[in-house]
DNA sequence: CGCAGTGTTGACTGGCGTCAAGCTAGGTGG
DNA sequence: CCACCTAGCTTGACGCCAGTCAACACTGCG
């Protein structure tokens, strides 16, 4: 499982928002005690339910996120891209998982011991920071989804997801494509409605022209318009 | 606005979530940099939108947060008991406010700066820990609700929220008083209905004996039953 | 006493979830 | 290279939960 480490493992960490701002010395100190492996498409990093023992960082790829009830209703909390940590809801609570943690790309993981990273936040509080400003924008956006979820319209929803999922990964290739597998499955349990309605809601737009799918491909061709969407009262 | 302070303010202190497991000496550096004052009931503490300076803690009284959108749509977020910290979503992100605090009782509050904040963390990394377990406990919980608001049905979600309150404050009188005022308003705005689907379940629970309410007064009479009512999948 | 805030109740309606059937593109094996 | 299979998606019909509109009851306060 462990991997060969880079030829500059602490170029590596100097990506990630977990140790930004941090200086070289801490970096290799950093690097010491980090378990990195890689993990192919669809493999779980970890499960909703299990004890969370590490905290996670992608490097490469992408992961996505997902919380289930016991009826197996399912809630896409979000995708992690590329220098994203994840995995650290639970943290330092002696809980457990609180959802489940899947690749859906060839991934590149980092992963550290919780008793290792308190160890080095000991050492360099900045870590802690930096965990908690990642934690208090998550913890914002959740509020925000919630009462999207509890007071707007299915399409408006879906349009706010494509936006944020475009504002996370839209790869400023200057279009609006959206540069991941996206099935209106993965759509519909985003927004917190069903895949039926995600598929009539898209096959419109698709019709009127602000956006182009095809299989689990989405491309935003009139950002304005579906903006205007996401930001419209009416009905 | 600076509140003479308690003879031994450390002791109060000492029961924050935020200060928990701290030596005396540094409760006595946290004080020296605390703004402690009093509110009256149905004051705002902080608005929704303001650049948040601040890291509140609650010593006595009840705080009630709740976000609204543009068209006045509101989520009531949660309520704060004594002890607890608020407003610490923005915190360290250079960020506003993403929700509004107001007092719905006569209210002592503590608070620092946000830059005596960091310096204290500086010194006391367990101070950050404290605030990141915190955290991650809120950001899991609106996992929580944000898949029951997409995926169940509004009565399920009103027991569960009556649960949770009771959990949170049922004050362990024995009995299932919720020890503070709760309007109807604030049971759907938390768990994102409208005052009158709200209404027609309880009086309906209320025909069956499950609870009893009057005013903003509400009483828990059968645990039980309404656990089975927020455990039940069907319909 | 009147008013404002809060809660109740009924009638209506429509958004969207549910059920059901069928399509299409890709992958796989023979 | 074709036959088959499956995952992902589409589309229609139906019905119900719960949101909306509307009117009234209750209570505490100025």
């Amino acid at each position: 499982m462990q991997h060969d480490l880079p030829a500059s493992g602490t170029q590596v960490l100097r990506g990630l928002e977990l140790f930004s701002g941090l200086p070289e010395v801490a970096l290799a100190e950093i690097l010491a005690d980090a378990q990195i492996y890689e993990l192919d498409k669809d493999t779980v990093v970890f499960r909703q339910g299990e004890c969370a023992e590490h905290c996670y960082a992608l490097i490469t790829g992408r992961v996505r996120i997902s919380q289930s009830d016991e009826e197996g209703e399912q809630l896409l909390v979000r995708f992690i891209s590329a220098g994203e940590m994840f995995g650290t809801v639970a943290l330092f609570t002696g809980g457990n998982y609180p959802a489940e943690g899947t690749t859906t790309l060839k991934s590149v993981i980092a992963r550290w011991p919780e008793a290792s990273l308190l160890r080095l936040i000991e050492r360099h509080p900045r870590i802690a920071l930096n965990i908690l400003k990642v934690t208090g924008a998550r913890l914002r956006e959740m509020q925000e989804r919630l009462r999207e979820v509890a007071t707007q319209r299915a399409h408006r929803r879906i349009a706010r997801v494509l936006l944020r999922l475009h504002a996370q990964a839209g790869q400023s290739t200057g279009s609006g494509e959206i540069s991941f597998p996206l099935t209106r499955q993965d759509i519909a349990a985003m927004c917190g409605t069903t895949l039926h309605t995600a598929s009539r809601v898209l096959t419109d737009w698709e019709k009127r022209g602000l956006l182009t799918t095809h299989r689990s491909h989405v491309v935003l061709r009139r950002l304005k318009d579906i903006q205007s969407i996401a930001d419209e009262p009416g009905i």
